[in-house]
DNA sequence: TTGAAAGCGCTAACAC
DNA sequence: GTGTTAGCGCTTTCAA
C-alpha cells in the first residue's frame, strides 16, 4: 500500500474531478508554483514567522485559499514541529464517574496548551492497545489509562511493557485509580483511598446499627472492587461481625445489575437477611433503589442504601444517596499535572505516586437500626 | 522551533542518559545498525508483508526490544500508511445526552476498523476549530460535530469554510443536530425532530387538562432551544391557547439552572400562575424536580414536570420522568455511517441529509388536571 | 533475500 | 526578502 499506489487508486475510483474529493490534496509545492513563489516562502507565510514582503504574502494566502491548501500535520511534525496532546483512554463513555475525571485531564491540558484526545475502549483491550499504540506513535505527552483492571502477572507484564514503550516514544504512561507496577517501570501512578472509602461508609452503616449489610459488588478480579471490598470487610471486623459470605454478591456495575441482583433478593425469602446494602457504585445503587422501591420497601425506613462515588446522580435520588466521594475530576487534573511537571523537568520521578482521599458524604438513605 | 534546537534544548535539560527520557527516540535507522541490516528489512520485518529470512527477523526483532523502538506514525503516514480515525467534538464529556451519541459514533467507527477520538470543547469555539485544525492535518476520516449552536451567518459562514477545507483535506464534516449549511456546502446533517418532541410532550400535557405550562428553556438564541420552543408555541396554537410571555424561561441547560429558576417561581407568589413545567433538557428537569420537592410540592400531584432527551437520569427521578426520547446513539453511529459510505462510494450525495425521529415516553411526571 | 535510493510534505539553516 | 538545499523517519520500488 504504498503512496504512489494508493493515490492511482483512488484516483481510478474517483468519480468527478473535484479537487480534494479523490485527487491527491495540494501540497505547499502546488502553492508555490500557483504563487510563484517558492516552498519556503509559502512556509514562511503560513508559520508567519518570519518576514515575507506583503505583497508577496498576498499571492501566497490567495493560492492557499484558492487550492484550499491544508498543511500535513504528519510532514510537520516530521520536520520537528509538534502538535502536543495529551491522551485519556477510558472503558465507557457514558460512565458517569470516569467521564468526569475525563473533565479534570481535559481542563488541566488545556490549562497548559495541550489538546486531549478521548478513547473509549468498550472495556476491549485489543482496543486500548491500539490506540495507546497510536498515541505512542504520535508522541502524544501523555497517555493516561483509568478504570480497574485484573491484577495479575499478565496485566503487570503487558502495562510495565506498555510504560517502557511510551517512556521510548518520549510520552509517559499514567494509571488512575489502577495498581503501580514497581518501582523501576516509568509510569505515574494516581489512586485514590478505595479501600479507606469502603470501610468508613461501612463504618457509617455499622455505628447506625446495621450488622447484616447485602454488598452488591463487582468482579472478584476487578482491583476496585477488591479494595472496596476490603474497606468493607476491615470495618465489619473492627466492630466484631462476623462476614457472612451469602452476603457478598458478585455482579457488574451497571443500573441494571443493582436492579436485578435487589430483585432476586427481595424475592427469596420472607424474611429479609439483612437490613442494608453497600452497593459498590452508585450505578448499581441506583439500580438497587428501584428495585427496592418497586417491591414496596421503604428506604431508609426498611432497609438503608448506600453507594460509592458520589456522581452527581446521587443527589438526585429519592431518597438522596449516602455514598463515598472520590474526587474523579481532581485525579484527572492530578494525572495531567504529575506527567507533564515530569517531562518539564519540575518535578521528580519519585513523586510520581499519589494516593487521593476519599470521604463520605452522609445524605438521606441510612437510617438507624437497633442491632439485634 | 526547528527539529534540530529542539533536540539540543532537549538534551541540555536532560538529567539524565536514559534514552528516550531526552534524548532522540531510536529510529528505523538505529535498529537497521544494530542488527546489521537494512532500513527496508527493518521495515519489511515490521510490516510483514514481505518474505524476511527467520534469522535475520529474528536479529531484527530483537535490536527492536533492545532499543524499545517505535515507528513514527508521521514519517509513516507521509509515506503513505494511513491510519484511520473518526473525530467526535462534543461540547462536556459529562454531558449525558451527548457522550450517548459519542458511544454510536464509537462503536460503529470501531466496527468498521476506525479509531474514534474524542474532543470536549467545553463550549469553547476556538478549542473546536484547534481541533477540528488537526484532525483535518491528520486526515481523519471525518469530523463530526455535535450541539446546538448559534446560528447566524457567522456561524454559516465559519462552518461552510470548514466543510470545504476539511473535503479538501480528504475528510468530512458531519454536523449532528445542527442546521444545514447549503446545498453546495460539503457537509453530512444528522438531525432529529427537535420541533416535532416538543410538540408532542406540549400535547401531551394539553392533552392532561394543561394550559398554563412554565417553559424552562435554554438560550433564546440556540437553535436547540428555537427549536423545542417552537413545538411548544405550535402545540399551544393547536390547542387554541394564548401562550403567556411571562412562563417563558431562559437560561442554562444545567441541573442547577433548573433548580435555581424553579425556586425562583415557587418563592414569587402563593397563587401559582401556572400547572406544569416543561424542562428543555432532563437535567434541567431534574434540577427542578429537587426544587419543586424541596418546596413540599407534590409532583405530579400539584404540578406536573416533563424533561427532553430521554437520558438514563428520567428514570432514575421519582416521580419517574416523563419525556421527549432522542436517539443520540443512532445519531451516533448514522453520523458516521454516512460519512464513511460516502467516502466508499456506497452513498451519495443527495443522501447526506437525514432526519431522524423522537417521541414521548409517558412515565410518571404527569397528572391529569380539570382545566379552568 | 537483501540493499540502495527515491520520495512522501514540510521546515529551517544557509546563501544570495 | 527570497530561493536553495538538506534533512525529519519511513516505505517501496528497483536492482542485485
Amino acid at each position: 500500500m504504498g503512496a504512489q499506489r494508493r493515490k492511482q487508486e483512488e484516483n481510478a475510483a474517483g468519480q468527478g474531478t473535484d479537487p480534494g474529493e479523490n485527487g491527491r490534496s495540494a501540497t505547499i509545492r502546488d502553492v508555490a508554483v500557483r504563487a510563484g513563489v517558492s516552498a519556503a516562502t509559502v512556509s514562511r507565510v503560513l508559520a508567519d514567522n518570519y518576514p515575507v514582503a506583503p505583497k508577496t504574502r498576498q499571492r501566497v494566502l490567495r493560492a492557499v485559499q484558492e487550492l484550499n491548501f491544508v498543511v500535513n500535520t504528519h510532514a510537520r511534525a516530521l520536520a520537528g514541529v509538534r502538535t502536543e496532546t495529551v491522551a485519556f483512554v477510558l472503558h465507557d463513555v457514558r460512565g458517569p464517574s470516569f467521564t468526569e475525571a475525563a473533565y479534570g485531564v481535559e481542563r488541566e491540558a488545556n490549562r497548559r496548551g495541550r489538546l486531549c484526545l478521548i478513547c473509549s475502549t468498550e472495556g476491549d483491550q485489543e482496543r486500548e492497545l491500539a490506540f495507546v499504540k497510536l498515541m505512542r506513535e504520535q508522541r502524544a505527552s501523555a497517555v493516561i489509562l483509568i478504570g480497574g483492571v485484573r491484577d495479575d502477572e499478565q496485566y503487570r507484564a503487558r502495562y510495565t511493557e506498555i510504560a517502557h514503550s511510551l517512556h521510548a516514544a518520549g510520552s509517559r504512561l499514567v494509571l488512575c485509580g489502577r495498581p503501580p507496577l514497581g518501582p523501576d517501570v516509568p509510569a505515574t501512578v494516581v489512586e485514590y483511598d478505595n479501600e479507606g472509602g469502603a470501610y468508613a461508609i461501612t463504618t457509617h452503616l455499622l455505628a447506625n446499627g446495621h450488622r447484616r449489610i447485602l454488598y452488591l459488588g463487582g468482579a472478584l478480579t476487578h482491583t476496585t472492587s477488591q479494595a472496596r471490598l476490603a474497606g468493607y470487610h476491615r470495618a465489619l471486623d473492627d466492630f466484631g461481625v462476623e462476614p457472612d459470605p451469602s452476603l457478598i454478591e458478585h455482579g457488574e456495575f451497571t443500573r441494571n445489575s443493582g436492579y436485578e441482583r435487589t430483585r432476586a433478593r427481595l424475592a427469596k425469602s420472607g424474611a429479609r437477611p439483612f437490613t442494608a446494602i453497600f452497593a459498590e457504585t452508585d450505578m448499581v445503587a441506583a439500580g438497587a433503589l428501584t428495585a427496592l422501591d418497586e417491591g414496596g420497601v421503604a428506604v431508609p425506613g426498611e432497609i438503608s442504601l448506600v453507594g460509592y462515588d458520589d456522581i452527581e446522580l446521587a443527589g438526585d435520588l429519592r431518597p438522596r444517596l449516602t455514598t463515598v466521594h472520590v474526587p474523579y475530576e481532581e485525579m484527572g487534573r492530578t494525572a495531567v499535572r504529575l506527567a507533564l511537571d515530569l517531562k518539564e523537568g519540575r518535578s521528580r520521578a519519585a513523586d510520581q505516586h499519589v494516593v487521593l482521599g476519599t470521604h463520605v458524604v452522609v445524605r438521606q438513605s441510612v437510617g438507624r437500626r437497633r442491632p439485634g
